[in-house]
DNA sequence: ACTTGTATCAAACAGTTGTATGAATCGTCA
DNA sequence: TGACGATTCATACAACTGTTTGATACAAGT
């Protein structure tokens, strides 16, 4: 009943399976038994295709990530030769994408943040392949917007835009009590507007465009 | 070794270490017996004074939060007559001393972040006596600073606000792997850079000051 | 038909978990 | 002193955890 599609290999559905679920307990809290159950398979399967439950947790991170990327590079697919606000825009909507999730299941961003507040061997990896190219692409961003700043000014202004990025997966259920309003709408409205506001709070922000 | 102190009583010393027990590993990671050990408390002490361990971290987050607050109340102790800015400033100064901790043992931003991430049924709790006061106090600023704005961009500003203040406490382990200079600062430095420069960038952001 | 490698299965294992119990200890006040 | 309530203690228990095991099924190749 639970079992996503039966074409699947036990493999994937285990994958797909078993993020969802450490997404919504986290590690520790996740069961074997449980990702087990819902993906239709044997208790042992776990062990059988990735070691130990370890071994699945890694496995999950890597294929999201990979999976996340793909879709949502870092620049967002706007050329290099694009104007620096089409850019910004690019990689705020595209960090947006990724952590919000539009139709890619939307646990993913929720596996990340977890990550973050509870790391687990594996947030090396996510810095070195999610992490850091988008704090290098925005750093480069920021010193040809506000290149009179110092270097520490620049980069605090860096963590100001992805903290705004980051901040709207991480409170969900806090904004939903605020702003009822806001949850009503379609994740592709919400990313929209968001990746608006963000863009031209941040532009103002670094003070290059007045108004 | 570990007791934190012999005059505390045990119900104090519990408290005490579960916060920071609780806050390192999550919930249900955190175990009794890790906690009763460190606070040189028996192992079935933590029943005997909070009922069970739902009770214990209810009763944790609940003496968290009044002190926090009694503490670094939400306007940050300045006068309501005060220019804006200044109350502004004093919104997210105090914001950052409660998250980021000063003197309050680190551990307790932490435990709310961790919270937003994976409410327990406490999370009403804080919605209530934290952030609604918050925001609020932050939604009446940004209406007097960029009156033009229509309600929902005003409120999209207010978590543009908030998301900078959460965010460092909040992506601690990946600033340290990308900018190791700024572990090496005191608290102190970090927290006083921080809010001058969220206090700067939103301002700007808001439209109200150039340059 | 026989072998081989892959995959699945039910069952059991050892360790850890939160909680309960009843005896022992302490402090206090009559 | 003696009694009583509050607290601490060692110990036990049942439930749940990740992992292992050995049997079994299946497909492909010879």
């Amino acid at each position: 009943m639970s079992v996503s599609s039966e074409s699947e290999s036990t493999r994937d559905r285990l994958l797909e399976v078993a993020g969802r679920i450490f997404a919504r307990r986290g590690f520790k809290a996740a069961t074997i038994r449980e990702i087990c159950e819902q993906a239709g398979a044997n208790l042992a399967s776990v062990n059988y295709h990735f070691r130990d439950k370890d071994g699945l947790y890694a496995e999950v991170l890597a294929s999201t990530i990979r999976r996340a990327l793909e879709r949502y590079p870092a620049d967002g697919g706007v050329s290099r030769r694009a104007p620096v606000t089409e850019r910004l825009e690019g990689v705020i909507r595209s960090f947006l994408q990724r952590t919000l999730g539009l139709d890619e299941p939307e646990w993913k961003g929720c596996l990340m943040a977890r990550e973050l507040a509870e790391p687990s061997g594996a947030l090396p990896k996510i810095i070195q392949e999610v992490a850091r190219p988008v704090h290098d692409l925005l750093l480069e961003m920021v010193a040809e917007l506000a290149p009179e700043r110092n270097e520490e000014e620049r980069w605090l202004c860096v963590q100001s835009i992805i903290a705004q990025c980051h901040f709207f997966r991480h409170a969900e259920a806090v904004l939903e009590v605020l702003r009822p309003q806001w949850a009503e709408l379609s994740k592709q409205d919400r990313i929209e507007r968001l990746s608006g506001h963000i863009t031209q709070f941040t532009l103002r922000g670094l003070g290059g465009v007045h108004g």
